[in-house]
DNA sequence: TGTTACCATAAGTTATTGCTTATGATATAT
DNA sequence: ATATATCATAAGCAATAACTTATGGTAACA
């Protein structure tokens, strides 16, 4: 059985009708192409769909199952139009994000914002580590990633779009974090609680140094921000993290930024895809919006932040 | 928006495989013949369905809802294909009667034993007078009608199936009812209540005597068979009708046969069905089984009331 | 680095589709 | 009986649908 869905069309126009003259004009054929359609389908079913008694038409039984179905599937047809529409305007979607740990916070800040401008979008987020993200967009699970900076090796596209400025940390209690200035010969003589190899910022501090040909002392490796943001406060050693981590410590004074030479380090949050995805009509909007608007949206999130910053250079 | 199944059934496999090649072996087709017909579907909706990374396939957003699509009108249209195999083979069904009043008694019977064999059929009888009869197969209300001889000038074709033996009635104590032999000539003193004009039995008692040449009185005219009936029992005159309305009467002994020489008068009973009309397949099936077999399932209901007959005449 | 598996694209062929106009048949209305 | 309205059928035509084979490009894998 292999019917049209020209065929569907045509006889439901006919059924509606039942006269075959009528159906060609409002489809704009001749009565005889009208004719050949409704064959055709009766053909298809071994059975005939219409009868003509005297000058009448009339449905049969198989008729009128067959006008149920032509409706119904027209209808679904409409629907699925309806919906292709939707989700390409943007009025239905689903965003499926996944940000790194440390860029959660602020990320979080930036969905509530776009969340409001696209009231009838679902958006996911997961937020996991830096190898579980690479694994996501390998296995082509979200749209996007918000992240450090990513490896080269993979196939990715990786947009910066907001700077993250990577401080060092101490208990306000420290002897460095009264001093005005910090130098590096003295920084280094601390001992450093970091993030494990092999993450993002745990590489760019890595980088930093070695360009300063200088070497730092790990005392203990975390894989978590929070827990090396703990502890530092615990006096277990210095911390470098993501300024944008440090909303709470440096509001509840259990940190304190030490202004070192050279520091911050000004390394980027990025959104990256797959190389060659085509993203979807909402992530690509959603990329926009932060390539575009980030720095405005996240200011006065970031802008107390720097506020400390400056505090510990005077 | 010009979607084809073809298109759907291929983009289906495709989307359960995500994999061209082994799709096209599902399909016995070659690989290009898969991705031409996928991607004229993208075209349609003019937005990418199969999206490829790296190596691997994916549904687009827009391709999930597609392949929900996809999924359930290929459902739909096996569904169809189910109901209409049902509708053919008899598993299913609506045969649509409408017979005489004053056939409806041994047709219900026919219907009963009927229904047994076919139980998933639906079966609607109306049971109404002549005229309204005829009004029903003209506007192709009903599949088939059962009543007396119809009229010619109506394009119908009408089959008889079953004798029809019309029969003089009275009441128990008449003086006639009790005799071995009545002539015509006896008969016609008395009065009759008769049918109403136009009526079948009405128009075959007419043209029984016009035939004798001879006349008889009218004292009343009547459009139900069950008052001229009740009216022979109360003594209002003699009537004339078939013996199949007869059996409870006759068991009830309220009425007695008359043996009038001549009677009883064989008309017959006949299926009628509009010139032209295709039966339905069970409409078709239900005409058969009472052309053949109509005799034998009434025939342990007219046995007795031929006994009635030969009794009247002992 | 070369090999493999897989998809995209191109070119060419055949059958079919979807329509048109012209014409014939038939039931109802006049 | 004739006219009218309506559907069926036939013939013809242009577009295209649905394939095929051949070939080229690319990511993954060894």
């Amino acid at each position: 059985m292999n019917l049209t869905f020209r065929q569907l069309k045509v006889f439901d126009v006919v059924a509606r009708h039942l006269n075959y003259t009528s159906a060609a004009k409002e489809l704009h054929l001749s009565q005889p192409a009208v004719s050949m359609q409704v064959k055709q389908l009766e053909e298809q079913v071994d059975t005939p769909l219409i009868e003509k008694l005297g000058k009448k038409l009339y449905l049969t039984d198989i008729g009128i199952e067959m006008h149920n179905y032509a409706r119904s599937t027209m209808q679904q047809l409409i629907d699925l139009e309806e919906t292709i529409g939707q989700l390409k305007t943007l009025q239905q979607g689903h965003l499926k994000l996944a940000v790194a740990s440390t860029a959660n916070h602020f990320v979080i800040r930036l969905l509530a914002h776009f969340a409001k401008s696209h009231p009838k979008i679902r958006i996911s987020l997961d937020v996991t580590n830096r190898s579980s993200l690479l694994a996501m967009l390998e296995k082509n699970e979200c749209d996007l990633v918000i992240m450090g900076r990513p490896p080269d090796a993979y196939n990715l596209m990786a947009s910066p779009f907001l700077e993250n400025p990577l401080v060092v940390v101490t208990y306000p209690e420290h002897y460095l974090a009264a001093k005005k200035k910090v130098s590096l010969k003295e920084l280094i003589k601390e001992e450093f609680v970091m993030r494990e190899q092999g993450s993002g910022t745990r590489i760019a501090i890595e980088r930093f140094f070695s360009n300063q040909e200088m070497e730092f002392k790990t005392k203990m490796d975390m894989s978590n921000n929070r827990a090396i943001k703990h502890a530092a406060e615990e006096g277990l050693g210095m911390a470098i993290v993501s300024m944008h981590t440090l909303e709470l410590e440096l509001k509840a004074n259990t940190l304190k930024i030490v202004n070192v030479e050279g520091f911050p380090i000004f390394r980027h949050w990025y959104v990256v895809q797959r190389e060659g995805k085509r993203l979807s009509p909402i992530a690509t909007v959603f990329k926009d919006y932060i390539m575009k608007g980030a720095d405005d949206v996240v200011h006065d999130f970031t802008a107390p932040l720097y506020a400390h910053l400056e505090q510990s250079a005077n």
